[in-house]
DNA sequence: TTCTAATTTGAGCCTCCGCTCAATATCTAG
DNA sequence: CTAGATATTGAGCGGAGGCTCAAATTAGAA
């Protein structure tokens, strides 16, 4: 028998072993795996089950659908830029830079997800393009107060671009990295952090 | 009978007929607006057809296969972007980043494959990775040159680093303008370009 | 006009994808 | 140990995607 069946209806499965719970920590590292390195379309469920070591059926006992185990690795690419999203505390401009090339750096699969993310979630997904822009909008502001605490004779608006201008930066290194390896993020982006330091 | 068949082998169709070329020339439109706003993989031969009016036997007549066709509209995206590869002379890098920010906002289909090409043809397709790897190389090198130019006090290394952080930053507005439309590229590329200029 | 090459048609083949389900195996509370 | 809940199996369904081909139509050179 199906045993979770009626209780399923669209949630996450029940998983009340030990087994369940390790399968889908298999089946979300293989989809994480598979998104850097071959997309969001090249991610198969056949793939995934493949990677995974486990049979169509056993995902679909832990995931709805394809759609909710990418979802779920988004996500975890979107929080794993920002790992500490309702600070409100004083990190200076190096913190956050520093921050986010040890994430590119680190996670690199992570970082990939981010990115194709980026390009591909908008298009069809609202939910996942809304949330991007949303968390887009976050990085930004916090950029910008480090920014306006460590220059403070930059007027509001200069500190929204030039804020605005290191994260699309950024993540334009990110991007590059996905068609590079050897490209030196950790370079180019303190070099970028000197030059909005010590601006015009 | 199917006239051409013994023809192509491989090659493009012949085309001797104008009605030939208007038909590729809508199945490329189509092609182009299809990768930029649903990705590669959701450009599927019978949306192609659909949107160019034309049914599958007559694509086929023409493309050997859909991926011939994407990379026809990739090629073009590449070339776009900088229009004149050839080109030794002295320009300047207001000159390179407005040509840049004309690209993005005028041709905003072509910008669109250009920046999905980077992150999703790098994965699958060997000969575009390749390709798109020398094509920002060349790019770097051409802004260096400006660079070194325009601020001879530069050393190698750090003209170098410098055109390699503004090329993957302006890449950057690229992709943060899929996922916002409304985001204002100039003012962001240009705030970039005068940091480059005036700066340490 | 005539005749051949070029173009278009559209049904349909084959493969792969997401997903289902009944049967079987495994776990663990009591 | 037993029983009921959970987990795994694996064949296979329905549908979509890439692509083919024989036949019909159209363009244009002679």
């Amino acid at each position: 028998m199906r045993a979770a069946s009626g209780v399923k209806q669209g949630y996450l499965a029940v998983m009340r072993y030990k087994a369940g719970l390790e399968t889908r920590d298999r089946i979300l590292k293989a989809t994480r795996r598979l998104i850097a390195s071959e997309g969001m379309d090249g991610t198969t469920i056949k793939a995934i089950c493949d990677k995974a070591g486990v049979l169509p059926g056993s995902f679909y006992n832990l995931f709805d659908s394809k759609e909710q185990a990418i979802l779920t690795v988004v996500r975890e690419a979107i929080d794993a830029v920002d790992p500490d999203p309702n600070h409100t505390g004083p990190d200076t401009l190096a913190d956050l830079v520093e921050a986010y090339i040890r994430f590119i750096v680190d996670q690199n699969d992570l970082a990939r997800v981010y990115i194709r993310l980026a390009v591909s979630g908008g298009a069809n997904n609202k939910d996942i393009h809304g949330r991007a822009l949303r968390h887009h909008e976050a990085r930004v502001a916090r950029f910008k107060v480090a920014l306006a605490n460590e220059r403070p004779s930059l007027s509001e608006d200069e500190a929204e671009r030039l804020a605005e201008t290191l994260v699309t930066s950024l993540n334009g290194m990110s991007l590059h990295r996905v068609l590079d390896p050897t490209f030196d993020v950790a370079k180019h982006a303190r070099g970028l952090l000197d030059n909005a330091l010590t601006g015009v």
